[in-house]
RNA sequence: GCCGGCGUAGCUCAGCGGUAGAGCAGCCGAUUCGUAAUCGGCAGGUCAUGGGUUCGAAUCCCAUCGCCGGCUCCA
């Protein structure tokens, strides 16, 4: 239909037919529907597009607001543009980097000589205040090769002419342009920059350019932005309580861990709390393993160099390793991973295809070193116990092996309160196979078995490139916490390498030698790393089976201090972590003292429970619940524990 | 390792050129009390370490160590 010369065309949106003009934008339209400013971007039959972008013919459309995943990247990466705008008018001579929204914000990088100081945010933030204020239209523009190239030499901006460089031939280039400020970028982009109602910059740091080391260092300006005020200041919240709850603020108050200056960096001290949380875990996961016919191993902390340049450790793995020890003439390295040593105990006899699969299990502490910046409380550390195993097999129970570490690592995850998790095959970096031992049809082979195990387990995953270890391809378990936070978890790595390299062999039934399979595994990771992220998953309140105090008794004067001796006695007698709290202090005190501690049960003994031979018993975090006889109370904990119960 | 920030009492922090401060914790004393802090007193620091500038440095400069936020790397 054509009126007024021109064309006329309906499209459907939100159940209404509306009427368009052919040249039209959706922000034409978004103004004639009256759409609030809350409406970023919109749906075009299922795709994304930014709202300046021309209606392209009858179509079915959506429109787009904060909640939408693409809407809050295209916010968050105009965002970006402010800060960059703001940046360039303030220092001209900073070079522009990339600037894209990242989970929970955004960020910019720059090269200049000025560093950025904390202060400097806020008269950047000041200056992008003033730049939303002018609500500068944000325009797509698509140009040539050759016309991107000559504005930013113009605007000598040499690190946009990198970027341009690497666009690949056939794909379009785009600039968007807000006011004097243009940056090449593929976009979306909210329509102007008044869109950007709540933002704030959070951090600077530096990065390297394209993430390479050996590549310029620019400073990386991170900020957030959000719809509204409200949901902003939300979000700063939870970030202070996600601060509340990291493990090393938590570790020391609680007495769980720490690391000493005098000691070195990246060694961990279990203090007795934590030396608690540990056994129980160890207890628990020794018992598991049997369970699952493991056996449980032990093995030295060093070894001759030799064996690790037998296993490849010396050639694949030196950087991370410990300069050699010199004992008697002879060189020892100190062990950065368990897999030798039970190599060499599977090598001291020999193995028929009956003794297979051979499941041993170590809690097996370990050394690398690790580069001073990237050390991070119990995290990220230097020497580690790592919950290893080794499965010894023949090919044919390959599979099987597998799918019983996916049980065993769905369990302990399940038992520990992480209900959700990714799954990843981490594979081979396909451009850079020189950084892995071993020949192709071995590591398609190792692939093959560990995609058919996550099949049968009907788990998802996503395959990740150049993840894989030196020795072989892996799944690669990532756990989310409370917060939503990815932990490295499980690991399960299929190796038909070190078999060969050591040249391992079983006696098959056909009476001649065969090669067997190696699955390296852990469940946990690293008892370290694992308890730092228990301590935040549960916010330093651990649940009664792992709680290093699971009651403390409180009397309420001198006079029950008889009487909760007593009780203490008989709790510990029925093998609960139990402690009295004796003292001059009144009651309202010691609870809170306990509460901070957060130790699970208080029982509160006046005179009236030493009356009665009940004790008054609060939760610290149901509070009150009442008096209740002895024995009752025991017993209901007994069963919490021995549930392993998450409450 | 790299970029930036920070290191003051056991802990949390104030002081930022003129002779070291608070709260909590600790110790002593009083208080005997019923579900998130009873009161009073005492003690506690070569201001990370080593150099330098200055009449004078916790404070300014340099180096080293450590920590924090990132980058790169990882259980």
């Amino acid at each position: 239909m054509t009126v007024n010369g021109s064309t006329e065309f309906i499209i459907r949106c939100e159940g209404e037919e509306l009427k368009v003009r052919q040249g039209e934008t959706f922000l034409d339209l978004a103004e004639r529907a009256g759409w609030s400013r809350d409406v970023l971007m919109v749906e075009v039959d299922g795709i994304p597009q930014e709202l300046r972008s021309p209606v392209p013919g009858p179509c079915e459309v959506k429109p787009l607001g904060f909640e939408s995943p693409a809407a809050r990247e295209a916010l968050r990466h105009s965002a970006s543009h402010v800060l960059a705008q703001a940046v360039k008018r303030l220092y001209p001579d900073a070079e522009l980097g990339i600037g894209p929204a990242i989970e929970d914000g955004f960020y910019y990088d720059f090269r200049l000589g000025h560093s950025f100081e904390p202060e400097d945010l806020e008269k950047i933030e000041r200056e992008m205040e003033k730049i939303v204020e002018e609500d500068l239209p944000i325009t797509r523009h698509e140009v040539s090769r050759q016309e991107a190239f000559d504005i930013f030499s113009r605007r000598r901006e040499p690190l946009k002419l990198e970027i341009l460089e690497e666009i690949p031939a056939g794909e379009p280039v785009s600039i968007y342009k807000q006011g004097e400020f243009i940056d090449l970028c593929a976009g979306p982009h909210v329509p102007s920059t008044g869109y950007i109602r709540a933002f704030k910059l959070t951090s600077v740091a530096g990065a390297y350019w394209r993430g390479d080391e050996k590549r310029d260092m620019l400073q990386r300006v991170y900020g957030t932005a959000f719809l509204t005020r409200e949901e902003l200041e939300q979000h700063l919240r939870r970030q202070e309580e996600i601060r509340q709850r990291d493990h090393r603020k938590l570790g020391k108050e609680l007495g769980i861990f720490s690391i000493q200056e005098e000691g070195g960096p990246g060694l961990v001290y279990w203090h007795p709390k934590g030396g608690v949380i540990r056994q129980v875990i160890e207890d628990f996961w020794r018992e598991e393993h049997r369970r699952r016919g493991y056996d449980i191993v032990y093995t030295p902390h060093i070894a001759k160099l030799d064996l690790w340049k037998t296993s490849g450790h010396w050639d694949w793995y030196r950087e991370n390793m410990y300069s050699p020890i010199v004992v008697e003439g002879v060189e020892y390295l100190l062990k950065p991973m368990n897999c030798p040593f039970h190599i060499l105990m599977y090598k001291s006899s020999l193995r028929s295809y009956r003794d297979l699969p051979l499941r041993w299990a170590e809690l097996g502490t370990v050394y690398r070193y690790e580069r001073s910046g990237v050390l991070h409380g119990m995290l990220r550390v230097r020497g580690f116990t790592q919950d290893d195993a080794h499965i010894f097999c023949r090919p044919d129970q390959l599979e099987d092996e597998l799918v019983g570490v996916l049980d065993l690592a769905q369990f302990m995850l399940k038992t520990f309160g992480y209900e959700e998790y990714d799954c990843m095959l981490s594979v081979r970096d396909p451009h850079d196979k020189k950084k892995y031992i071993g020949e192709d049809s071995v590591w398609n082979q190792a692939e093959a078995a560990l995609e058919a195990a996550l099949k049968r387990k009907g788990l998802a995953y996503v395959r990740d490139e150049g993840e894989a270890k030196f020795y072989g391809p892996a799944i690669d378990i990532k756990i989310k916490d409370v917060f939503g936070r990815g932990w490295q978890g499980p690991t399960i790595q299929v190796d038909f390498n070190l078999p060969e390299r050591f040249d391992l062999t079983y006696i098959g039934q056909d009476g001649k030698p065969h090669r067997p399979v190696m699955i390296h595994r852990t469940v946990l990771g690293a008892m370290e790393r694992f308890v730092g992220g228990l301590i935040e998953h549960y916010g330093g309140a651990f649940p009664v089976w792992l709680a290093p105090v699971q009651v403390k008794v409180i009397p309420v004067t001198e006079g029950q201090e008889d009487y909760a001796a007593e009780v203490v006695k008989i709790l510990k007698a029925e093998g609960i972590r139990a402690e009295g709290f004796f003292g001059p202090e009144k009651v309202g005190y010691k609870i809170r003292q306990c509460q901070l501690e957060k130790i699970p049960y208080m029982l509160v003994v006046g005179p009236r429970e030493k009356q009665s031979g009940t004790v008054a018993v609060r939760h610290r975090s149901k509070g009150d619940l009442g008096p209740q006889p002895l024995s009752e109370f025991s017993q209901k904990v007994k069963e919490e524990i021995s549930a392993k119960s998450l409450d």
